[in-house]
DNA sequence: CTCGTATTGTACTAATTGTATCATTGTGTG
DNA sequence: CACACAATGATACAATTAGTACAATACGAG
């Protein structure tokens, strides 16, 4: 596949800024599968077109993705999700750092309001959710 | 429709703030269905010109509407009726939240080179000790 | 291979929008 | 009158998005 269609769905009255929630939807959709690490991302014209927003905007989004090592963007070439890179951390570090990740998804759920349980029942379903996708795409 | 007219008739000597005849109206608008969940409100510029008030004073306005949930403004893009999405609806959103939330955390995870075990483990362990830490801080 | 051109992302700036803070005005009360 | 307080205005600021010019890359024509 050499162009993938990437649906966003933008919410232009929901305060969240449209530079976020590309942000948030893409790596939503990396999650899930339905991005994968090499796909080529619109580009920044193109996805801006369809989204009927300045093409800066999408800039910006790809630039904090890019910052984040989620993609990597490249002048003259274009928008790539970048391959999962390995990690050459300590195990101590290693350890350290999924702790610090896991308490910030922990606090900023609970301060959205959602109980434990609620947060405990979402991580098992999305893992859930993203084996199954893993286990399809084994047929291409 | 992107432009809404809204039409406010101020009295500047009935002894009622400029601000509050702004927030009157406006409610009393949106209960007559004059407007509507998510039409866009003028700028506080454009519409203290055509109030010839000063923009402060519909930006006050504006406040005292946001804090009561009935319109939402967003710096940098503008002012908007607040949805009021039945229960069920706002449900979904927030379950939509969480879980964009949820796939965020689960992405960078991954991307950290952690295993769906690990990161399962991990969230089990951080949502234990908090639980932990909250029945002792009752005493607070 | 070389060059021109289209395509792509980048950088910088401007425009639009709401926010924060303080000053001014007006009005009522002692 | 003097003071207090509320309403309004002035000014500077911050966040978001858009406009414009530019630079790197790809790619086909010659």
């Amino acid at each position: 596949m050499t162009e993938k269609q990437l649906t966003l769905q933008l919410d232009f009255h929901s305060g969240l800024p449209i530079y976020t929630q590309i942000v948030n939807q893409i790596q939503s959709q990396l999650v899930n599968g339905i991005l994968k690490p090499g796909d080529q991302l619109p580009t920044v014209r193109a996805l801006a077109l369809e989204l009927r927003v300045n093409f800066n905007t999408v800039a910006r989004a790809y630039r904090i993705l890019d910052e984040a090592r989620i993609i990597s963007t490249q002048q003259g070439r274009g928008t790539f999700i970048t391959e999962i890179p390995p990690p050459e951390v300590s195990e101590k570090l290693r350890n350290e750092s999924l702790l610090e990740l896991t308490d910030r998804f922990i606090g900023e759920a609970t301060r959205l309001g959602f109980s434990e349980r609620e947060v405990s029942q979402m991580v098992r379903d999305r893992l859930k959710t993203r084996k199954e996708a893993n286990v399809q795409e084994k047929d291409e």
